[in-house]
DNA sequence: GCATAAATGGAAATGCTTTCCATTTATGCT
DNA sequence: AGCATAAATGGAAAGCATTTCCATTTATGC
């Protein structure tokens, strides 16, 4: 937790009962979930939130590193939580289509290949994004997939 | 253009005087563009033509693998034809920041590291997508992106 | 040609996301 | 601790890409 506040602080913001609180929600599920989801659970222990608060603070939470921002289904927005040690330190996420939990991959599964791609199509590579889905080692025991 | 239509009647869809003009935009074209996009331009020609049929049409001809359909910026959707010989053969695209041009990668980039990555993950992969986001040939010699 | 299911256009609806703005609050300074 | 101030917040309203509805038109097989 810690580190993410001063994520925050560095990046100017206050620390404010809000974020607090959606840190603590991604801290404690770990998957990725859309800002109405995170709206509706702290909802209850918030008394009053507004929705545009959730958006804003959770796209805020992108721009510094702390929240990966995924498409979704159905064109909406997921966030979740990157727990790599230096989130600035290029690296991709897979997310388990069981149970949306997100974790880190080291490493980047581009950079060894960058130089094949640029030969092949004689595009000089500027940036990538990769979604990587699958099952966590839980979800392949259970079932295989749905949520 | 003859593979094209025949990819759609396959997918029992008809030949419209709209889908050709869809088609011949992106085969001149060759870069990616929002149905809007296609829409303001192919109105002219056309005389009548609804924004909802364009939508539909793009997103049919994305189910087909006719064109790929990526995030671009501000949440809205772009679409650019697939050149790939045969779409059903897994490959990626890259797409040029300068230009918007869309053109294949050959091969599988996530495939030959799948081992790698459920290893250092636990996750067994199911799936996965990328964006390679590069500068074409003709616009590195230019001035290095914008469009 | 003709029947028919598919395609289309325009208007309206949908629904995620953002903006506006008045009020509240975290933070730095004294 | 109290104060000033810029940032954060909530609620309502707006924005805007995308989809749905439905009456009309059209491509296609016979």
């Amino acid at each position: 937790m810690q580190r993410y506040i001063r994520m925050l602080r560095e990046g100017k913001f206050k620390i404010t009962p809000r974020r607090e609180a959606i840190l603590a929600y991604f801290m404690k599920e770990g998957k990725y979930a859309t800002p109405e989801q995170v709206w509706k659970k702290l909802r209850i222990s918030l008394g009053r939130l507004g929705l545009p608060t959730v958006y804003r603070n959770m796209e805020e939470m992108h721009q510094l590193g702390i929240l990966v921002k995924v498409e979704g289904a159905e064109n909406r927005f997921y966030y979740g939580l990157c727990r790599a040690e230096d989130p600035q330190v290029h690296h991709h996420h897979i997310i388990c289509q069981g149970c949306r939990k997100v974790q880190e991959v080291e490493g980047c599964l581009v950079g060894s290949l960058s130089k094949q791609i640029e030969a092949k199509t004689g595009f000089k590579l500027t940036g990538h994004t990769i979604y990587l889905q699958g099952l966590c080692q839980s979800c392949i025991t259970v079932d295989g997939g749905g949520l």
